[in-house]
DNA sequence: ATATAGACTGATCACAAAGTCAGGATCGAG
DNA sequence: CTCGATCCTGACTTTGTGATCAGTCTATAT
């Protein structure tokens, strides 16, 4: 047997630091001479590992995005929640709430971006998007077959809070002072609650809070 | 006198050309040749008129943004119309529907990503926001006191919808073939017609499509 | 022991693109 | 006419950065 590639996890490293590069800088101000200075590698490990800088990039980028669709949680503190109590938590991991949503949310707006002029990335929005949606629908679904929301159609209603999401959060993310991370979860969660036909509130104010903590707990970890 | 400088326009070519550049390559992709071809003129010409690539580039967004901000009409086909109907000429115009308005679209994008990471420039993105905000709030507290309208907090009605412009305009924007205009439309106009307190519809039928080929007649041209 | 493959580095190349500079062309004022 | 300011250009310099290459080091297999 020849030596198999034992990688001492400096591919790893790099990849990581790219990431973290990008969201503070952009794909477009990124320099492998930095990716290199924080993964503690030089220059030229970056280019043994990856064939360019461009393939360095799309790697990193695809590794972040395949985390951040991965569905969120298995959230412990709500296996036995309420549908409500569900989307309250899952409205929460979808805005920029945390320092890593953070992160995902710039890397989010810059593959918006990027999609716009490279037709070849639009699959990869969607198939994010597809994941979010089917991610809301299915919850929606669930709650009203089990009679606890109103008869709707899921589609729609995930499509506006998806929508909802991304304009709060954009708004937030860009740190618009009108906008506080508790005025938009209040606004798509209230938006969201009189689609469902549950009134003004998606969940009483001390569940939510709850959900909230739970949530943001395990979101801010890693 | 001293001799004025008498401009024989090449420096608002530049301008233009930049605008145009920006939104088809990016502001990191633009390059000052690909300008200056665009305009007709040689690069040395764009550094007589800008003191730097920056500067030209920030001045040519100021330029775009100051445009775009402006509100957008004086539409003469809307003046006897109802409040309802100027809302959804409104939202018309605020989806990217048109070429034009696609650019637009584009730059916007473009000032998100940058405003998360340069402070100084989140206060050109409030005012844009502040513009559009009273733009819309306007609209609805008047169509409110005439009681066209329910009873509701137009700032509130005003914050959801433009999310819900954003949202959907977003994922129309990237292409995502789940989004189309028509989709996009209808769903921002019931939702907010609901807040409105109008039911399903915004307008009817025939009139929504008559204040939308007015509106879009003139985002078009221009 | 030594041959081999993978992991890694320092030095260097190549190139694109921003910015500079010296000077030419044009126009208005005196 | 001619002086000076404005407008404009081609050629050049500079710099940042992606990429290459020759070679070292280490671990493992035989």
């Amino acid at each position: 047997m020849s030596p198999r590639p034992r990688n001492h996890g400096a591919r790893d490293r790099i990849l990581a630091a790219a990431v973290r590069r990008i969201a503070s800088e952009g794909i477009d101000g990124v320099r492998i001479a930095r990716i290199a200075m924080d993964a503690g590698v030089s220059t030229s490990l970056v280019h043994y590992h990856f064939d360019s800088r461009d393939a360095l990039l799309a790697e990193a980028l695809e590794y972040s995005y395949a985390r951040a669709g991965d569905v969120r949680i298995a959230d412990r503190d709500l296996d036995g929640a309420t549908h409500a109590e569900r989307l309250q938590s899952m409205i929460e991991q979808c805005l920029p709430s945390s320092e890593s949503l953070r992160q995902d949310w710039v890397l989010w707006v810059e593959l918006w971006l990027r999609a716009v002029r490279h037709p070849e990335l639009r699959p990869v929005a969607e198939e994010l998007y597809a994941r979010l949606h089917a991610w809301f629908a299915d919850e929606i679904a669930a709650g009203v077959n089990s009679h606890e929301f109103e008869r709707c159609d899921p589609q729609e209603v995930t499509d506006r809070v998806l929508a909802l999401l991304d304009g709060f959060g954009v708004r937030n993310l860009i740190g618009d002072s009108t906008i506080s991370l508790d005025r938009a979860r209040r606004s798509v969660a209230s938006a969201l609650a009189r689609d469902l036909g549950l009134g003004e509130r998606l969940v009483s104010r001390t569940r939510a809070s709850k959900a909230r903590s739970a949530s943001t707990a395990q979101a801010t970890g890693s």
